[in-house]
DNA sequence: GTACAAGTTAGAGCGTACTCTAAGTCAAAT
DNA sequence: ATTTGACTTAGAGTACGCTCTAACTTGTAC
Protein backbone atom coordinates (compact mmCIF):
# COMPACT_ATOMS: atom_id res chain seq x y z
CA UNK A 1 0.00 0.00 0.00
CA UNK A 2 1.41 3.47 -1.00
CA UNK A 3 0.55 5.05 3.04
CA UNK A 4 1.11 8.46 2.91
CA UNK A 5 3.22 10.33 5.73
CA UNK A 6 1.61 9.94 8.77
CA UNK A 7 2.48 13.94 9.23
CA UNK A 8 3.17 16.94 7.00
CA UNK A 9 5.07 20.09 7.28
CA UNK A 10 2.98 23.36 6.58
CA UNK A 11 5.12 23.46 2.89
CA UNK A 12 3.93 19.92 2.12
CA UNK A 13 0.47 20.53 3.30
CA UNK A 14 0.64 23.75 0.79
CA UNK A 15 1.74 21.30 -2.18
CA UNK A 16 -0.97 19.34 -1.41
CA UNK A 17 -3.83 21.53 -0.86
CA UNK A 18 -2.70 24.08 -3.07
CA UNK A 19 -3.32 26.80 0.27
CA UNK A 20 -0.53 28.76 0.50
CA UNK A 21 1.21 28.78 4.12
CA UNK A 22 -0.21 32.21 5.10
CA UNK A 23 -3.75 30.81 4.33
CA UNK A 24 -2.95 27.82 6.43
CA UNK A 25 -2.10 29.72 9.06
CA UNK A 26 -4.14 32.64 8.83
CA UNK A 27 -7.45 30.01 8.56
CA UNK A 28 -5.91 28.78 12.12
CA UNK A 29 -5.37 32.04 13.63
CA UNK A 30 -8.94 32.89 12.91
CA UNK A 31 -10.24 29.77 14.45
CA UNK A 32 -11.14 27.71 11.12
CA UNK A 33 -9.00 25.42 11.70
CA UNK A 34 -8.68 24.00 15.65
CA UNK A 35 -4.64 24.63 16.57
CA UNK A 36 -2.50 22.22 14.67
CA UNK A 37 -0.14 20.28 16.97
CA UNK A 38 3.52 21.42 16.93
CA UNK A 39 6.37 19.15 16.86
CA UNK A 40 9.58 19.77 18.69
CA UNK A 41 10.82 22.90 16.92
CA UNK A 42 7.89 24.40 16.98
CA UNK A 43 6.64 23.75 13.62
CA UNK A 44 3.36 22.47 12.81
CA UNK A 45 2.45 19.21 12.12
CA UNK A 46 -0.42 18.22 10.26
CA UNK A 47 -2.19 14.90 10.67
CA UNK A 48 -4.61 13.33 8.28
CA UNK A 49 -8.05 14.13 10.03
CA UNK A 50 -6.67 17.91 9.68
CA UNK A 51 -5.95 17.40 5.96
CA UNK A 52 -9.31 16.46 5.52
CA UNK A 53 -10.57 18.90 7.15
CA UNK A 54 -8.38 21.53 5.11
CA UNK A 55 -10.24 19.42 2.24
CA UNK A 56 -13.80 20.36 3.65
CA UNK A 57 -13.11 23.52 3.82
CA UNK A 58 -11.67 24.29 1.13
CA UNK A 59 -14.28 23.20 -0.75
CA UNK A 60 -16.65 25.37 0.75
CA UNK A 61 -14.64 28.42 0.20
CA UNK A 62 -14.22 27.63 -3.20
CA UNK A 63 -18.03 27.46 -3.32
CA UNK A 64 -18.10 30.66 -2.12
CA UNK A 65 -19.28 30.45 1.56
CA UNK A 66 -18.13 33.01 3.25
CA UNK A 67 -15.65 33.16 6.32
CA UNK A 68 -17.69 34.47 8.86
CA UNK A 69 -19.90 31.32 8.46
CA UNK A 70 -17.70 28.96 7.82
CA UNK A 71 -16.06 30.06 11.40
CA UNK A 72 -19.67 29.50 12.34
CA UNK A 73 -19.64 26.34 11.09
CA UNK A 74 -15.90 25.30 12.68
CA UNK A 75 -17.29 26.94 16.31
CA UNK A 76 -20.15 24.49 16.20
CA UNK A 77 -17.98 21.16 15.00
CA UNK A 78 -15.71 22.10 18.26
CA UNK A 79 -18.86 22.37 20.10
CA UNK A 80 -19.66 18.33 19.42
CA UNK A 81 -22.96 16.35 19.14
CA UNK A 82 -25.12 18.90 20.44
CA UNK A 83 -25.22 21.32 17.35
CA UNK A 84 -25.62 18.68 15.07
CA UNK A 85 -29.08 19.72 13.61
CA UNK A 86 -27.23 23.12 13.57
CA UNK A 87 -24.50 22.37 11.39
CA UNK A 88 -26.97 20.57 9.14
CA UNK A 89 -29.03 23.90 8.92
CA UNK A 90 -26.18 25.08 7.32
CA UNK A 91 -25.19 23.31 5.25
CA UNK A 92 -28.65 23.20 3.89
CA UNK A 93 -28.73 26.65 3.28
CA UNK A 94 -25.19 26.34 1.31
CA UNK A 95 -26.67 23.55 -0.84
CA UNK A 96 -29.71 25.77 -1.61
CA UNK A 97 -27.40 28.96 -2.59
CA UNK A 98 -25.18 26.43 -4.92
CA UNK A 99 -28.74 24.76 -6.47
CA UNK A 100 -28.93 28.90 -7.37
CA UNK A 101 -25.83 29.25 -8.22
CA UNK A 102 -25.53 26.33 -10.40
CA UNK A 103 -29.09 27.41 -12.36
CA UNK A 104 -27.58 31.06 -12.58
CA UNK A 105 -24.07 29.37 -14.28
CA UNK A 106 -25.87 27.11 -16.55
CA UNK A 107 -28.17 29.91 -18.24
CA UNK A 108 -25.08 32.26 -18.70
CA UNK A 109 -23.28 29.03 -20.45
CA UNK A 110 -26.09 28.84 -22.60
CA UNK A 111 -26.00 32.60 -23.47
CA UNK A 112 -22.48 32.13 -23.84
CA UNK A 113 -22.97 29.42 -25.79
CA UNK A 114 -25.19 31.38 -28.27
CA UNK A 115 -22.75 34.16 -28.57
CA UNK A 116 -20.08 32.44 -29.20
CA UNK A 117 -22.20 30.74 -32.03
CA UNK A 118 -22.96 34.06 -33.32
CA UNK A 119 -19.32 35.80 -33.78
CA UNK A 120 -18.16 32.74 -34.84
CA UNK A 121 -20.81 33.29 -37.87
CA UNK A 122 -19.85 36.92 -38.32
CA UNK A 123 -16.02 35.92 -38.40
CA UNK A 124 -17.33 33.25 -41.08
CA UNK A 125 -18.99 36.43 -42.71
CA UNK A 126 -16.55 38.60 -43.08
CA UNK A 127 -14.19 36.29 -44.63
CA UNK A 128 -16.53 35.66 -47.31
CA UNK A 129 -17.16 38.92 -48.03
CA UNK A 130 -13.54 39.97 -47.88
CA UNK B 1 -49.45 44.16 -26.16
CA UNK B 2 -47.82 44.96 -22.91
CA UNK B 3 -44.86 47.40 -24.05
CA UNK B 4 -42.47 47.78 -22.18
CA UNK B 5 -41.30 51.82 -21.01
CA UNK B 6 -39.29 53.42 -24.12
CA UNK B 7 -37.05 54.94 -21.31
CA UNK B 8 -36.69 53.98 -18.10
CA UNK B 9 -35.13 56.32 -14.70
CA UNK B 10 -32.18 55.30 -12.85
CA UNK B 11 -34.86 54.29 -9.90
CA UNK B 12 -37.00 52.18 -12.36
CA UNK B 13 -33.74 50.26 -13.61
CA UNK B 14 -32.71 49.41 -10.26
CA UNK B 15 -36.19 47.85 -9.42
CA UNK B 16 -35.74 45.90 -12.94
CA UNK B 17 -32.64 44.84 -12.70
CA UNK B 18 -31.60 44.35 -8.92
CA UNK B 19 -28.70 46.67 -9.41
CA UNK B 20 -28.41 49.74 -7.38
CA UNK B 21 -28.46 52.93 -8.61
CA UNK B 22 -24.85 53.72 -7.23
CA UNK B 23 -23.69 50.46 -9.14
CA UNK B 24 -25.60 51.21 -12.22
CA UNK B 25 -23.03 54.90 -12.10
CA UNK B 26 -20.53 53.30 -10.63
CA UNK B 27 -20.18 50.40 -13.86
CA UNK B 28 -21.15 53.68 -16.07
CA UNK B 29 -18.06 55.76 -14.66
CA UNK B 30 -15.42 52.62 -14.89
CA UNK B 31 -16.43 52.04 -18.25
CA UNK B 32 -18.42 49.29 -17.77
CA UNK B 33 -21.46 50.73 -20.32
CA UNK B 34 -21.05 53.62 -22.66
CA UNK B 35 -22.51 56.75 -21.00
CA UNK B 36 -25.67 56.96 -20.59
CA UNK B 37 -28.36 59.40 -22.85
CA UNK B 38 -29.19 62.17 -20.04
CA UNK B 39 -32.87 63.70 -20.31
CA UNK B 40 -33.65 68.14 -20.37
CA UNK B 41 -33.09 67.49 -16.34
CA UNK B 42 -29.77 65.71 -16.95
CA UNK B 43 -31.26 62.63 -15.58
CA UNK B 44 -30.26 59.61 -17.31
CA UNK B 45 -32.90 57.83 -19.42
CA UNK B 46 -32.28 54.00 -19.88
CA UNK B 47 -33.34 52.63 -23.29
CA UNK B 48 -33.75 48.95 -24.38
CA UNK B 49 -30.67 48.48 -25.66
CA UNK B 50 -28.93 49.43 -22.38
CA UNK B 51 -31.22 47.28 -20.90
CA UNK B 52 -30.16 44.21 -22.60
CA UNK B 53 -26.38 45.68 -22.50
CA UNK B 54 -27.47 45.67 -18.35
CA UNK B 55 -28.61 42.06 -18.82
CA UNK B 56 -25.59 40.48 -20.08
CA UNK B 57 -22.75 42.43 -17.46
CA UNK B 58 -25.35 41.52 -14.96
CA UNK B 59 -24.92 37.94 -15.77
CA UNK B 60 -21.33 37.83 -16.24
CA UNK B 61 -20.61 39.89 -12.99
CA UNK B 62 -22.85 37.39 -11.25
CA UNK B 63 -21.07 34.57 -12.34
CA UNK B 64 -17.53 36.04 -11.25
CA UNK B 65 -16.46 37.41 -14.52
CA UNK B 66 -13.76 40.22 -13.17
CA UNK B 67 -14.75 43.73 -13.55
CA UNK B 68 -11.73 44.35 -15.51
CA UNK B 69 -12.22 41.67 -17.94
CA UNK B 70 -15.95 43.14 -18.18
CA UNK B 71 -14.03 46.44 -18.96
CA UNK B 72 -11.88 44.83 -21.67
CA UNK B 73 -15.18 42.99 -22.87
CA UNK B 74 -16.93 46.56 -23.28
CA UNK B 75 -13.91 48.17 -24.47
CA UNK B 76 -13.98 45.58 -27.69
CA UNK B 77 -17.32 46.04 -28.60
CA UNK B 78 -17.23 49.85 -28.48
CA UNK B 79 -14.43 49.39 -30.85
CA UNK B 80 -16.95 47.41 -33.43
CA UNK B 81 -16.74 44.64 -35.78
CA UNK B 82 -13.04 44.23 -35.86
CA UNK B 83 -12.74 42.90 -32.39
CA UNK B 84 -15.50 39.91 -32.85
CA UNK B 85 -12.99 37.17 -32.76
CA UNK B 86 -11.20 38.73 -29.70
CA UNK B 87 -14.57 38.88 -27.99
CA UNK B 88 -15.65 35.46 -28.74
CA UNK B 89 -12.33 34.14 -27.40
CA UNK B 90 -12.68 36.28 -24.10
CA UNK B 91 -16.21 34.35 -23.85
CA UNK B 92 -14.87 31.18 -24.35
CA UNK B 93 -12.39 31.94 -21.91
CA UNK B 94 -15.19 32.36 -19.21
CA UNK B 95 -17.38 29.56 -20.78
CA UNK B 96 -14.28 27.18 -19.54
CA UNK B 97 -14.42 28.90 -15.60
CA UNK B 98 -17.63 27.99 -15.79
CA UNK B 99 -17.44 24.26 -16.65
CA UNK B 100 -14.80 24.21 -14.69
CA UNK B 101 -17.14 26.02 -11.42
CA UNK B 102 -19.58 23.87 -12.59
CA UNK B 103 -17.90 20.03 -11.87
CA UNK B 104 -16.53 22.11 -8.51
CA UNK B 105 -20.54 23.33 -7.55
CA UNK B 106 -21.42 19.84 -8.43
CA UNK B 107 -19.22 17.74 -6.46
CA UNK B 108 -19.89 20.29 -3.23
CA UNK B 109 -23.36 19.28 -3.40
CA UNK B 110 -22.70 15.59 -3.65
CA UNK B 111 -20.55 16.33 -0.84
CA UNK B 112 -23.66 18.31 1.19
CA UNK B 113 -25.74 16.03 0.46
CA UNK B 114 -23.45 12.88 2.07
CA UNK B 115 -22.87 15.33 5.18
CA UNK B 116 -26.57 16.20 5.45
CA UNK B 117 -27.67 12.72 5.18
CA UNK B 118 -24.87 11.38 8.04
CA UNK B 119 -26.65 14.53 10.37
CA UNK B 120 -29.96 13.69 9.76
CA UNK B 121 -28.80 9.91 10.88
CA UNK B 122 -26.60 11.09 13.84
CA UNK B 123 -30.07 13.46 14.64
CA UNK B 124 -32.46 10.14 14.03
CA UNK B 125 -29.89 8.25 16.28
CA UNK B 126 -29.97 10.67 19.28
CA UNK B 127 -34.13 10.50 19.37
CA UNK B 128 -33.59 6.75 19.44
CA UNK B 129 -31.26 6.76 22.44
CA UNK B 130 -33.00 9.20 24.71
C1' DG C 1 30.90 28.95 15.09
C1' DT C 2 28.42 30.50 11.42
C1' DA C 3 25.53 30.15 7.66
C1' DC C 4 21.36 28.27 5.82
C1' DA C 5 16.69 26.43 5.46
C1' DA C 6 12.41 26.15 7.20
C1' DG C 7 9.69 27.31 10.07
C1' DT C 8 7.38 30.86 13.86
C1' DT C 9 4.55 35.36 15.37
C1' DA C 10 2.11 39.83 15.30
C1' DG C 11 0.66 42.99 12.62
C1' DA C 12 0.58 45.86 8.39
C1' DG C 13 -0.78 46.23 3.58
C1' DC C 14 -3.37 45.27 -0.57
C1' DG C 15 -6.79 44.32 -4.42
C1' DT C 16 -11.50 43.99 -5.55
C1' DA C 17 -15.94 45.63 -5.86
C1' DC C 18 -18.79 48.05 -4.38
C1' DT C 19 -21.34 51.57 -1.24
C1' DC C 20 -21.98 55.77 0.77
C1' DT C 21 -21.54 60.90 1.56
C1' DA C 22 -21.79 65.73 0.65
C1' DA C 23 -22.99 69.27 -1.96
C1' DG C 24 -25.52 70.73 -5.78
C1' DT C 25 -29.37 71.06 -9.63
C1' DC C 26 -33.85 71.15 -11.29
C1' DA C 27 -38.91 70.83 -11.93
C1' DA C 28 -43.26 70.25 -9.80
C1' DA C 29 -46.28 70.88 -5.72
C1' DT C 30 -47.86 73.78 -1.93
C1' DA D 1 -41.28 81.73 -2.75
C1' DT D 2 -39.99 77.64 -0.70
C1' DT D 3 -40.15 72.95 0.04
C1' DT D 4 -39.92 68.32 -1.71
C1' DG D 5 -38.13 64.60 -4.31
C1' DA D 6 -35.51 62.59 -7.62
C1' DC D 7 -31.81 62.98 -9.54
C1' DT D 8 -26.50 64.68 -10.45
C1' DT D 9 -21.14 64.67 -9.43
C1' DA D 10 -16.56 63.78 -7.31
C1' DG D 11 -14.56 61.54 -4.12
C1' DA D 12 -14.22 59.11 0.39
C1' DG D 13 -15.10 54.95 2.97
C1' DT D 14 -16.01 50.01 3.73
C1' DA D 15 -16.07 44.81 3.75
C1' DC D 16 -13.81 40.92 2.54
C1' DG D 17 -10.19 37.73 2.05
C1' DC D 18 -6.20 37.17 1.70
C1' DT D 19 -0.98 38.25 1.30
C1' DC D 20 3.11 40.04 2.74
C1' DT D 21 6.72 41.89 5.98
C1' DA D 22 9.86 42.01 9.78
C1' DA D 23 11.95 40.11 13.35
C1' DC D 24 12.88 35.92 15.54
C1' DT D 25 13.90 30.67 16.58
C1' DT D 26 15.67 26.27 15.72
C1' DG D 27 18.11 22.34 13.96
C1' DT D 28 21.37 20.78 10.46
C1' DA D 29 25.43 21.32 7.21
C1' DC D 30 29.87 23.02 6.47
Amino acid sequence: MAETKQHLTISEVEEQTGLSAHTLRYYERIGLMAPITKGLRGHRRYDKDDLGWITLIKRLRSTDMSIKEMQHFAELVRQGDATISERRKLLEKHQIELQQKLVDIEETLSLLDHKVTTYRNMEKDSKVKS
